[in-house]
DNA sequence: CACCCGATTATCT
DNA sequence: GATAATCGGGTGT
């Protein structure tokens, strides 16, 4: 295992890059929210990329409206919604300077740190279903409607994801995104092999 | 204002 | 495998 704590906060120009390879290069980088005085993270096993216009999946398929409009706001900046009336998910705002629009998905991590604070979030008994799934991950970290927008790059902020060593690519392969009906073939949703933490499907 | 529906999850059978 | 829970965005009247 990795000393994730000496790696620093992803910068900018991370997040100014093509989605889909940013969803693929976040496998590995560690997720951080303070919440209140406590320090709670957990490292990415799973994520997906939602693009812009091209991509009937994405919440920015369309126009901007209040909801996505973050999405077409500057990369770097988290993009909270929330998903049939009950569960908050977390995005990375992420595209190439020339896209309009793009985030991805944090679908599936392994907790780090503030474990305790995960299982009374959750209240699961089986240690695998704390954060295999976005809806999971939100509540566990206590996450809400108003994150949205926060700049993940700033040291000073609540949200932010440090850096990691590349993984190698024999460790993770791509699949189709789960749970939409849209545009529903490309190969954006990203995982690490063998992993526990990654969502069951 | 009414309607439809979704980047999900827990809890059944 | 099937389904309820629950709410706000988007669309059209």
């Amino acid at each position: 295992m990795i000393d994730y704590k000496k790696e620093k906060i992803l910068k900018r120009s991370f997040f100014e890059r093509d989605t889909v390879l940013v969803a693929e290069e976040l496998l590995g980088k560690v997720l951080v929210h303070k919440y209140n005085n406590i320090l709670v993270s957990g490292r990415i096993v799973e994520t997906e990329a939602y693009c812009g216009s091209d991509d009937l999946a994405s919440h920015a398929a369309h126009k901007k409206s209040k909801r996505n409009s973050v999405m077409f706001g500057p990369v770097g900046h988290a993009y909270i919604y929330l998903i049939y009336g009950l569960h908050t998910c977390i995005n990375v705002v992420a595209r190439a300077p020339e896209a309009a629009a793009g985030a991805v998905l944090i679908r599936a991590l392994e907790p780090l740190e503030a474990i305790e604070f995960i299982e009374k979030q959750r209240n699961v008994r089986q240690s695998y279903n704390l954060t295999n799934g976005p809806g999971k991950i939100g509540q566990a970290f206590g996450i809400s409607l108003n994150d949205t927008g926060v700049d993940m790059t700033n040291k000073e902020g609540h949200l932010y994801i440090l850096d990691a060593p590349a993984l190698s690519q024999n460790n993770y392969t791509c699949s189709k995104r789960i749970g939409i009906t849209k545009n529903p073939d490309v190969l954006w949703r990203f995982f690490i092999l063998n992993n526990p933490w990654v969502s069951r499907y």
